[in-house]
DNA sequence: GCATGTGAATAGATTCACAGCG
DNA sequence: CGCTGTGAATCTATTCACATGC
């Protein structure tokens, strides 16, 4: 039972494409972990799923998992739940995840590593296209079957391979350059895990993950509880929310 | 010019040890941006800053850098700005990083091994006490100059190295498990590295970070952009805060 | 009847703007 | 005078609670 795209979609009414609707960026935020959880369900076969229920999964309370869907569309059935199927194909649009995404690894150390042989990747359609290191010794080493690339090719390796998301996981001192020829070569989305701020222009697009930060912010939360009281205090206090 | 401790303290006067104002979650999460900040304005002999130039290290704006600043006391000068030296040492121990953390590193995998690795952790006074992967074929494997141990010895290892955070670099499959062991152990703080949803009891922590989530994120505006009609349409769409 | 979808209420975070003070 | 520290205003996100419609 696959709903028919048909029937009046509430915004700009009849202009074919996308729904365009401005979506909040907390949501933006929610709608991998609703796909992660409902290709879950999906493979147990399960064909409708409840808000309750899929908040369950996803970590997450039932009012704002509709509230989230709601920015989507309407597309659950009351008295009923969302069909699997068809919210996976609506939020995979969303996300942009129906087209195929290469992207550029740049710093090819442990991390550059781990990233080129992560599964995770290309299960959501992102596929690794190229391996880049500045440091001649690399150049032409085989990581996760590929060659990695010199720096200097990246503005030719972006053309050739149209791709669109740099992921920098250099040191901190060279990811700014970095940063800046990958932005040169094209790029308009960048991931970063150098621990470093990074300045790109406004139409670029830039996201940050930090590994010792998030353990910073875990020993703040871990230092308050045990600073407060000797026997096994348990001052409940989640310091995120999944 | 180090300022005593001494000195009205706006809250919970007296009583000696820690400030214990309750400080918002935004807050604590960019606390570590600001101690980066400051360690490389300290690096270069600087002494004092404005919140005005540690907003732009930081990458975020004056008026939240004060803000922030605020809720853990009064300590810059009017007319003045923060002593790096003296910020410094209250923001370390406001995020607990006065003691040393030691970790346990559970799933020994391309991404385990980069953590292991991982030079930023040290830095920080997080110390990896310890390596675990259940596989019998990694243990005794020598990773970062450490013997890989069985997930059978975690409870000791937890106990004998008085561990209280641990990272989760393990499959999805298992990652609950594991997350379930390591919180029978006595750990109380855990990093989540797998794409999956723990459940973890209310006394205990929990952050994660997924690095496909990131990407479907940076898809979503790179999408977002290029749909937006053909001839380089600049919607200056910035993704995240920095 | 039951679960969605959504206005309204609440909570939390950011930004403004300026009083206060070195 | 210059920059911090902070109430007040604003914006964003979350939660409530119920009308709506299958």
């Amino acid at each position: 039972m696959v709903k028919q795209l048909a029937g009046g979609e509430a915004d700009t009414p009849g202009n074919g494409e996308r729904p365009r609707r401005r979506i909040p960026e907390a949501t933006v935020a929610r709608l991998p972990l609703y796909l992660r959880s409902l290709l879950e369900a999906a493979e147990t076969k399960t064909t409708t799923v409840s808000s309750e229920r899929l908040a369950e999964m996803a970590g997450v309370n039932a009012a704002k998992v509709r509230k989230d869907l709601s920015y989507l569309g309407s597309y659950g059935t009351r008295g009923v739940g969302y069909d699997v199927e068809y919210l996976l194909f609506q939020i995979s649009r969303e996300l942009g995840l129906t087209q195929d995404w290469p992207v550029v690894i740049v710093g090819i150390g442990n991390l550059g590593h781990a990233l080129a042989n992560y599964k995770g990747f290309s299960e959501r359609g992102f596929r690794v296209a190229a391996l880049v290191d500045s440091d001649p010794a690399k150049r032409g080493e085989a990581v996760a079957g590929m060659r990695v690339r010199g720096l200097d090719e990246l503005a030719q390796i972006v053309a050739d391979e149209r791709i669109a998301i740099g992921i920098v996981a250099t040191p901190a001192t060279v990811a700014q350059e970095v940063a800046d020829r990958l932005v040169a070569a094209g790029v308009t989305s960048i991931l970063n895990f150098a621990p470093v701020v990074l300045t790109v222009p406004d139409d670029v697009s830039l996201r940050k993950v930090d590994l010792s930060i998030e353990l910073q912010i875990l020993s703040y939360y871990q230092q308050r509880r045990m600073g407060a009281g000797e026997a096994g205090a348990a001052i409940s206090e989640l310091a995120s929310v999944q």
